[in-house]
DNA sequence: CTTTGTGCAAATTCTTTGCACCAAA
DNA sequence: TTTGGTGCAAAGAATTTGCACAAAG
């Protein structure tokens, strides 16, 4: 399992120390690249891990993001979810199965006006995704 | 004051019964355009209305929100922001004073996957702002 | 009178804090 | 031996639910 490695290059990379519970989330967060919450996280961890406190998810989510190792994604109203930073993309919303799904970063012309300073963009499309689509 | 009339226009478009409660917060929306939380309208209107509940407010703006006549903005990861139905435009979000401004949706060329049906795309900027950046 | 809207109190959910203990540099 | 990391229990904040009463058609 290359994957423990891959993640401790990743905080590594960032400047955070490689402890057990930051390279698991990181491992985690590498193999699923579904955009889970705090909470999944914690659920899936959870059991092979049995002294694994929500606290310390939530503490790690911090601090890799603080570190931009990974990314925050808030186009869920309840709760926040995360995402490994990779290259830069937008998300899709299946409004039907709630699913999130990366998508290419439309190229746009970038006009803000005078004086604004940006530093990020996030795109959310909102739709219908290919597979709820077609069963009706 | 014709937000009033604005306002139960804008009800009646949409198909809501104008309610005192809904036309207020209506009113509310139109005339504070600065992306308010559940919690600052209740506020605002709370003084002449001692008997509005939370509750209501939450109400008002899921039938508002299910019937198209206004936008939840989650652009912050505290609570949802809300800004009523205009033209489409894209938001700005100063991370320095965490003012949100609206501002002119970017022309991008939407290149969906195949399959993919869109339905709404939010673009949300994060920056410093024209103010803040003055200000060094 | 039947449906829709309002609002209180309580419950729920997600996240944060305070603090003590453990581990690594 | 000092700094950083973890985790429990409790607190906090935003939102939802259940239910009863009020208002409108």
């Amino acid at each position: 399992m290359k994957t423990l490695q891959n993640a401790i290059e990743i905080l590594e990379r960032h400047e955070i120390r490689p402890s057990v519970q930051r390279t698991e989330v990181v491992k985690y967060l590498i193999e699923h690249r579904c955009h889970p919450t705090a909470d999944d996280i914690f659920m899936a961890l959870s059991p092979e891990m049995p002294t694994l406190s929500r606290t310390t998810i939530y503490n790690v989510l911090k601090t890799l993001e603080e570190n931009g190792a990974v990314r925050a994604i808030v186009i869920d109203e309840k709760n926040v979810r995360y995402d490994i930073c990779v290259d830069d993309h937008a998300h899709f919303k299946c409004s039907r199965c709630g699913r999130i799904f990366d998508i290419e970063m439309p190229r746009m012309e970038r006009q803000l006006p005078e004086g604004f300073e940006m530093e990020n963009v996030d795109v959310y499309y909102y739709g219908i995704c290919p597979e709820c689509a077609s069963k009706q």
